[in-house]
DNA sequence: CTGAAAGCGCTTACAG
DNA sequence: CTGAAAGCGCTTACAG
C-alpha cells in the first residue's frame, strides 16, 4: 500500500543482507554475528524503519500488542484502569488496544470473533458479569479466547473462574464499609446497590449483611435498594428508599454502589431536607476525582484503579497465572459522621 | 495461527467456489450470480466466518477499522468525545481504535509511524497544538499522515490548517462567556485559562479581551492567571490570583479554563472564606457529568462532546473535506449570580 | 460471471 | 551464523 514505510526487505539490501536476518536481529535473536547486527542496526536506524504489526502477526509471530476490555469510558473508574494499563504497556514498549464494548457477554460468543480478529499478544478482560446461571456459558467463551490468547482477568471476578485476575474482594470490602459505619454508632444503614441477580453484586450483598450480622444488626430488605450505574438511578434509588419508610424510620447512612450513585444521591436527599452528613452519611466506593470536592467531600473506598491496569498488565505479560486480590482502603471524608 | 478461525479458503471450498468469488461477495461487488453469492453467504453463516482485518489491509483493502487519537482520558470530556466516536463507528459497521498518547505532537513526527502502522481507514485527530512556532511543523506532519490515510481535525483547530475539521470556536465561546457575565453585571473578570503560549490557548485570550472590551472594561494582566489542567492546578491558580491582589480588587467573577479547573478553585475560594456564588461567580466549560452537582451547581458550557464524535466519524466516513464548527451552548445554573 | 496467480510484509522451519 | 522458501489470509489486476 501506500503505507509509504519501508519495509524488511529495504533494510536488508540496504545492509547487504537477507530478511531473514533482518527479522532475526528486530525480534533480538542471539544467533547473529555483532558485526551483522550493527549493520542492520543501523540500516534500521537510517531507514526509520517501524515493523508492520499486522504482517507480523499474520506471520504468526508476536504482534506486540496487547488488549483491554472495559465496559465503557465515561465513569471514571474505568478511564484510570486504561491509563494505568496504557503506561505499563508502553512502558514493555507494546500497544494497548482498548475495546469498550459491553456486548461481549450479553452477546455470549457471539461477540468474540471480534475479539480474535485483531492479532493480539494478550488481553486484560473487566468483565460485568452476568446473572448466576450465565456463569457457565461464560467460562465456555473464557475457554474458547483461552485457546488463542493469554489473558487476565480485572474487576470482581468470580473466584469459580480459574484463570489469572485480579480480583477486588467485594464481600470484603462491604463489610468493611459496613463495620466503619457501625463504628460510628450507625445502626440504620441501607444499601443501594447493584441488581441483586448479577454473581459479583450478590458478593456485595454477601459482605453488607455480613457486616450487619456482626454488629448484631437486623438486615432489613427496605433498606437494600437495587441501582443502575448512573447518578440519576443513584437520586431515584434514595427517592425510592425514603419514599417507602416512615420518617422514623429513615437509615442514618447510605452506602452507595460506587461514587456516582452517591452523588447522585447526595443531591436527593437534600430534596428531602436532609442535611449531610448530619442527617445522613453518605459512603460512596472508587473515590472518583471530583469526590473531594463534593460538599460535603465524599468518603468512599479507593480501589487504587490505575495501580490495577499496570499490574493487569504486568500479569499479561509475566505469563503468570496466579490469581491476587487488588488493593484497596477507605477514605475517610466529611460525608460521615458520628452517630448518637 | 491457532487463531483457529475460518479462513476464506474454507468457505470458498465448503461453497465450492474460489476464494476470489468469495472475496468478491464479502466485499459486496455487484458482478456475482445471485445464486453463487446465496452459496457462498451461507457457508459464511455456517462457518461463522470472520474476515481477518489484518490480512485485509496487508493486501491492500480496507481494514474496516478507524483511529481516534484523544490527548488523555481521565478528563471526561474526551471519553465523552470517545463514546460518541465508537457509538457512530458501530452504527457504520467499523471498528474504532483508540490512540491515547500525548506524545504524538511533542515528539513531532517521531510519533507517527506509530499511527501508519495499523492499517486504518481513516483517523480522527484531537491534537493539543503547539506554541505557535510549532504549526508549521505539524502542519509537516499532517500533510505526512494525509498521504496514507484521511483524517479529520476535532478540538480547538487552527483556522491555517487546511483539512477537514470539527473545531471549537474558542474565541465566539470565550468572548460569549464574558458578555453573560457582563450582563450580570460583574466588571472584575478574572480568567483563569491554559499556558497563554499555545495556539488556542491564545484564541481564547482573544475572546476574552473581545468580550471585555465590548463591555467597556479594560484588560488587567493581573486577571489572567495561567494554568494546566487539573483540579490541583486550578486550586493554587486562585489562591495565586488572590494573594497578588488586595482585597478590594478582587474579581467578583471568574472563567476557567474547564470544569476540573473551576471544580479546584471552588474548593480554594472557599478557604479565603468566599461564599459561592455570593462573594464569586465561577463559571465552567465542558459541562462534566457531575456539574449539575457541585455546590453550587457549576454553570458551564456545554461542547455536546459526545455529538462531536459522532459527526467526526461521519465526516470521516463521508470523504467531504469541509470545515465546521462544533456546537455549543452555555448552561446557567446556580455558580453565577447578579453584580450589584 | 468466475478463477488462477501474484503480492502485501512478515516469521518460521529447514538447509547449509 | 546465514539464507532460500513456504506460508499467514486476504485483495487486486488479469484472463477467460
Amino acid at each position: 500500500m501506500s503505507s509509504g514505510g519501508n519495509t524488511i526487505y529495504d533494510i536488508a539490501s540496504a545492509a547487504g543482507v537477507s530478511i531473514t536476518t533482518v527479522s532475526r536481529v528486530l525480534r533480538g535473536e542471539p544467533n547473529v554475528a555483532q558485526r551483522t547486527r550493527t549493520k542492520v542496526e543501523n540500516a534500521i536506524e537510517q531507514l526509520q524503519y517501524q515493523p508492520n504489526a499486522a504482517a507480523r502477526g499474520m506471520a504468526g509471530g508476536k504482534t506486540g500488542t496487547l488488549g483491554i476490555v472495559l465496559p465503557q469510558l465515561l465513569n471514571p473508574h474505568y478511564a484510570m484502569i486504561y491509563t494505568g494499563a496504557v503506561s505499563a504497556a508502553i512502558e514493555s514498549g507494546q500497544n494497548l488496544q482498548l475495546f469498550s464494548r459491553h456486548d461481549i457477554l450479553g452477546k455470549g460468543a457471539s461477540a468474540l470473533p471480534a475479539l480474535m480478529n485483531p492479532h493480539l499478544d494478550g488481553i486484560v478482560l473487566y468483565l460485568e458479569y452476568p446473572q448466576r446461571e450465565g456463569l457457565e456459558q461464560l467460562e465456555k467463551t473464557l475457554n474458547e479466547i483461552h485457546r488463542s490468547m493469554p489473558f487476565v482477568l480485572i474487576g470482581t471476578v468470580a473466584p469459580e473462574l480459574p484463570y489469572p485476575a485480579i480480583s477486588y474482594n467485594m464481600a470484603a470490602i462491604m463489610k468493611s464499609t459496613v463495620s466503619y459505619l457501625t463504628g460510628l454508632g450507625h445502626r440504620r444503614i441501607a444499601f443501594i446497590g447493584g441488581a441483586a441477580d448479577s454473581t459479583n453484586e450478590l458478593r456485595r450483598d454477601i459482605g453488607y449483611q455480613q457486616g450487619l450480622r456482626e454488629a448484631g444488626i437486623i438486615y432489613r430488605d427496605d433498606y437494600r435498594i437495587p441501582c443502575s450505574d448512573t447518578l440519576e438511578a443513584g437520586s431515584s434509588a434514595l427517592r425510592q428508599l425514603l419514599d417507602h419508610l416512615p420518617r422514623s424510620e429513615w437509615p442514618s447512612a447510605v452506602i452507595a454502589l460506587n461514587d456516582l450513585v452517591a452523588t447522585g444521591l447526595m443531591a436527593s436527599a437534600r430534596t428531602y431536607g436532609l442535611r449531610l452528613p448530619d442527617d445522613l452519611s453518605v459512603i460512596g466506593c472508587d473515590n472518583l476525582f471530583y469526590a473531594p470536592y463534593l460538599t460535603p467531600s465524599l468518603t468512599t473506598i479507593d480501589l487504587h484503579q490505575q495501580q490495577l491496569g499496570i499490574n493487569a498488565i504486568r500479569l499479561l505479560l509475566s505469563g503468570d497465572s496466579r490469581r491476587e486480590n487488588a488493593a484497596w482502603h477507605l477514605i475517610e471524608r466529611n460525608s460521615c459522621r458520628p452517630y448518637f
